[in-house]
DNA sequence: ATGGTTGTTCAACAA
């Protein structure tokens, strides 16, 4: 099966790039960031049409995420215990025997603003949901928009983004104690190289010259690991009229 | 250095 992670950055406007992308890549399991849509008007049809069933936690102009697949997702969280947070940015589900948690991380704008604050303490205590979640459910995928590249492979100038919000230690360090849990990165489990980037920022022509990040990650859980076939980030769509600042990630897994 | 671009909403914020 095929599994993807998404920021489409306004399912409104991105939903016929998205039915394109469907239909051309046929994944099984869609995870969506960025939908910045209230759960009434998610384009449940439109999906549906497409061949998918959708679940959706979503709030106006901000945030909101989504998982898509082709039977119903089930035993669907929204919220964790201990956060208390209106902004809607975790989703987790169940689709066959795969556990999947959709996570739209917070941004945290700067080193330093309250934002950045909110962003770690967010990360930690997603990480002790994810514990708990890899121990209910082994075969455990964690996948999203991270907002960390995790290493300096994953910038186009680490020198630049040094410590810089998106990079820094701490976030790093809050993406490695997630990982630690025995959630594998699974792009890594196939390129060493760097270079390979999910995210242009829309200014300067960043996509052009490929002065991009690598912050949507599909984490794969210890069992998952041997499943694990190919990896990639899929620059098409972001080739494309009107496109997201993000590109999909994806996953084949022999399972 | 605080630029520039897109989305939501309509001046300002978030990314």
């Amino acid at each position: 099966m095929k599994i993807a992670s998404w920021n489409v950055n306004s399912l409104k406007v991105r939903l016929p790039q998205l039915a394109q992308w469907l239909a051309d890549a046929r994944p099984d399991v869609v995870a969506l960031q960025e939908t910045k849509l209230e759960d009434a008007r998610f384009p449940v049809d439109e999906l549906a049409a497409a061949g998918y069933r959708a679940v959706y936690s979503g709030q106006k102009t901000y945030n909101g995420v989504a998982i898509l697949a082709r039977g119903e997702p089930q035993d669907v969280v929204t919220d964790i215990p201990g956060l208390d947070d209106p902004q809607r940015r975790i989703l987790a589900a169940t689709i066959g025997d795969l556990r999947v948690v959709d996570l739209y991380v917070v941004n945290g704008k700067a080193v330093g603003d309250p934002k950045y604050a909110y962003k770690l303490d967010w990360l930690a205590k997603v990480r002790e949901f994810l514990a708990r979640e890899h121990e209910r459910h082994p075969n455990l995928v964690v996948l999203g928009d991270f907002n960390i590249a995790p290493d300096d492979r994953d910038v186009y100038d680490p020198v630049a983004w040094g410590g810089e919000v998106l990079c820094s230690p701490p976030e790093r360090e809050a993406l490695k104690r997630i990982t630690d849990l025995g959630l594998h990165d699974s792009f890594r489990l196939f390129e060493p190289d760097g270079g390979h980037y999910s995210w242009w920022d829309y200014r300067q022509g960043a996509f052009r010259r490929n002065m991009g990040l690598r912050i949507d990650l599909i984490l794969l859980g210890d069992a998952l690991k041997p499943a694990a076939r190919a990896a990639a980030i899929d620059r098409e769509p972001r080739r494309w009229e009107r496109p997201s600042d993000h590109a999909p990630a994806t996953l084949d897994l022999d399972i």
